[in-house]
DNA sequence: TTATTGATTGACTGATCAATCAATAAACGG
DNA sequence: CCGTTTATTGATTGATCAGTCAATCAATAA
């Protein structure tokens, strides 16, 4: 059965497997074994593409990073002027694709791992350095700079807390009410601002 | 030199040490040993009391939890009226005692371990109710009992992501910032709810 | 003094799992 | 068709670690 080229497939299929099966099994106890079964191949497999456990988690993890990071550059794009864009980043956190169980499972999990792994700290500096350059930017075009750094700082922090707070939900995210909530934190700040 | 009645010091220094421990290794590599060792017992006595890994890492996150708690009620038995109470809760989410970076670390990792564990869910969603159904109280003498939910939920996130953002921060976590950025939150929320 | 109980350790075991590797087989290139 | 590359597996290894246990020692009680 083997067909050639198929590394870029057993790649995206092993990083798909890793965000489910942490969310299943939890991040401490899934098993390369685990993972290589939900993407339909050997162990032996995962480790010949990956290296290593922690290379296939760094990759999930940068994955889950720069699909987030996508929603987010995709919406600026079509957003005019510095409000919409605040509005963009703010949807864009909780885009259909991303905000879901297995993925807020995940993120999380990278979260906690980024204080004792180096790469996945790094990772997670570069991402919060730009979500947080991006919103003071065009928030300090409604507001001074100094405030903008303080709305850009409490709605990343809301940001953040709603996707913690969704791990121990039960049903599904409800992404509508958690925009609605970030974008009448930001609402109220720049009211104030304008006073 | 064996003594009567370590059970409880014993006890107590394993819990304490489980904290440092996690934020030393990590969640998932730290071992009964280095805790116990951390504790200045052999592994074997660890067991003696906790029975298991589980079981003591679930007492830990009780000990995390009552603490927080405590500060809470501490700080609501002193304050006088609603709002008060609401800034009583506030600040004890940052007393000085549990905002440092060892318990934020086993923190946020048992907040990851309780998707996966059923007796960590519990508690957590017990904690959570509780403080949750404090601060509506408390905010519907301020405002509509309709507002009351909204500004608590977001008032909880703010806290939560707070704190999460805090792993990844260097330097010593700044309570003063904290408790100023959640008040301010609330006070434009509840100026918004008197108009 | 002599049992009894509580405290404590270090050695042991059994299971798990990441990582390696040799073997196999299909596709491809000449 | 024959050699090379790519894909893939299953078996194996080596390390780690949770949990158990027998043995030891001190304090207390009878």
């Amino acid at each position: 059965m083997p067909k050639l080229g198929m590394e870029p497939v057993r790649r995206r299929a092993l990083i798909g497997a890793a965000v489910e099966a942490i969310h299943e099994h939890g991040f401490c106890e899934v098993t390369m074994g685990q993972i290589a079964a939900r993407a339909g191949v050997s162990a032996g497999l995962a480790h010949h593409y990956f290296g290593s456990k922690e290379q296939l988690l760094t990759a999930t993890m940068r994955h889950l990073l720069s699909e987030l990071g996508a929603e987010i550059v995709s919406r600026l794009s079509r957003a005019e002027g510095p409000r919409q864009r605040v509005s963009a980043v703010i949807a864009g956190n909780f885009a259909p694709g991303q905000f879901r169980p297995a993925v807020i499972s995940a993120w999380l999990a990278f979260y906690v791992q980024a204080e004792s792994l180096a790469d996945a700290r790094r990772l997670h500096g570069i991402y919060a350095r730009r979500l947080r350059s991006n919103l003071v930017h065009d928030l300090a075009r409604l507001v001074s700079r100094e405030r903008a750094f303080a709305v850009a700082d409490g709605a990343a922090a809301l940001v953040d807390g709603i996707w913690l707070r969704q791990v121990l939900r039960v049903g599904e995210p409800d992404a509508a009410t958690a925009i609605a909530m970030v974008e009448d934190y930001v609402a109220l700040q720049l009211e104030r601002g304008r006073m």
